[in-house]
DNA sequence: ATGGTCGCCGAGCGA
């Protein structure tokens, strides 16, 4: 007979890019008082440490880690069990200060796993006025070379562990809901494409596609032309499994209901159960 | 439809 873990039986994870917590602070603590995540990680927090509604979101029996920036990007992990932070930021570039990374562990008990929410850059545009590549398009490419290197080295451990966020990337066709239009986009270019197999490629398991092989189901629409009202979507928020996690997966799902309230953030919750 | 919408902050950028 086993013992009792912390978890219960199954542990659920969520990535949300909320689009400023402060300005989704409602829809938040709705959300995670109705799911009940075990561990959520949050993206595009649009604010510094000083700015986050901390209080808030204890108030509903999670501990908290960020790394926040003024303005742009800011990252956070919550989570019901104890965590511990490994890392604020990517590792690969001491001079880049964007705050779209941050990795703990949770649950420091019996079968711990190590959990990222990770902001990668969107990458637009991909051309300069005269046809050379853009930089914002060259960083993007360049950070999804050291997240690379990272699940590397993070494999080399053999932890279970979930890296979750909003990937800027649509996988394949199947994840655009007008893949001639996005053709030329940065979240589908073939260079953002290929580093996202090389991810998988290493062993990681997409935990959506795992276990929805084929189906149009979106995870962002735009605020702009009626996108939600039509399904104009794309799937950019993904979750990937290391061997030890994928082992684990019990169910992943596309939460659409925060998407369709008033004040809504343009991105939706995605999240998977790990049987323990 | 050569626009359209958000959130930052308080003009214009980023998405």
């Amino acid at each position: 007979m086993r013992a009792l873990s912390v978890w219960g039986k199954i542990l659920k994870i969520a990535t949300w890019n909320v689009n400023s917590v402060k300005a989704r602070l409602p829809r938040v603590t709705e959300w995670l008082a109705e799911f009940k995540p075990d561990v959520a990680l949050l993206q595009e927090l649009k604010c510094q440490e000083d700015g986050f509604p901390r209080l808030e979101i204890e108030d509903l029996g999670y501990n908290v880690a960020m790394a926040g920036q003024k303005t742009y990007n800011g990252v956070a992990i919550l989570s019901k069990a104890p965590l511990e932070v490994e890392l604020t930021a990517l590792p690969g570039d001491d001079a880049d200060d964007q705050a779209r990374y941050i990795e703990a562990v949770v649950g420091a008990g019996e079968r711990p796993v190590r959990v990222a929410s990770i902001y990668l850059p969107n990458g637009n545009p991909t051309r300069n006025d005269d046809g050379s590549d853009h930089e914002k398009f060259a960083y993007k490419l360049r950070w999804m070379d050291r997240l690379i290197a990272h699940a590397k080295g993070l494999l080399k451990t053999e932890d279970a562990f979930v890296l979750a966020g909003d990937y800027n990337v649509c996988p394949t066709d199947l994840d655009v809901y007008d893949p001639v239009k996005f053709a030329d986009d940065a979240l589908c270019r073939p260079e953002s494409r290929a580093r996202f197999r090389t991810l998988l490629n290493l062993g990681l398991t997409e935990a959506f596609r795992a276990l929805n092989p084929g189906g149009h189901q979106y995870s962002y629409w735009d605020y702009q032309a009626g996108a939600w009202a039509k399904d104009n979507g794309l799937r950019i928020d993904h979750l990937l499994l290391s061997p030890q996690a994928a082992d684990r997966l019990a169910g992943c799902a596309i939460d659409k209901t925060p998407r369709g309230k008033e004040k809504a953030s343009d991105h939706t919750p995605v999240w998977i159960e790990l049987a323990d």
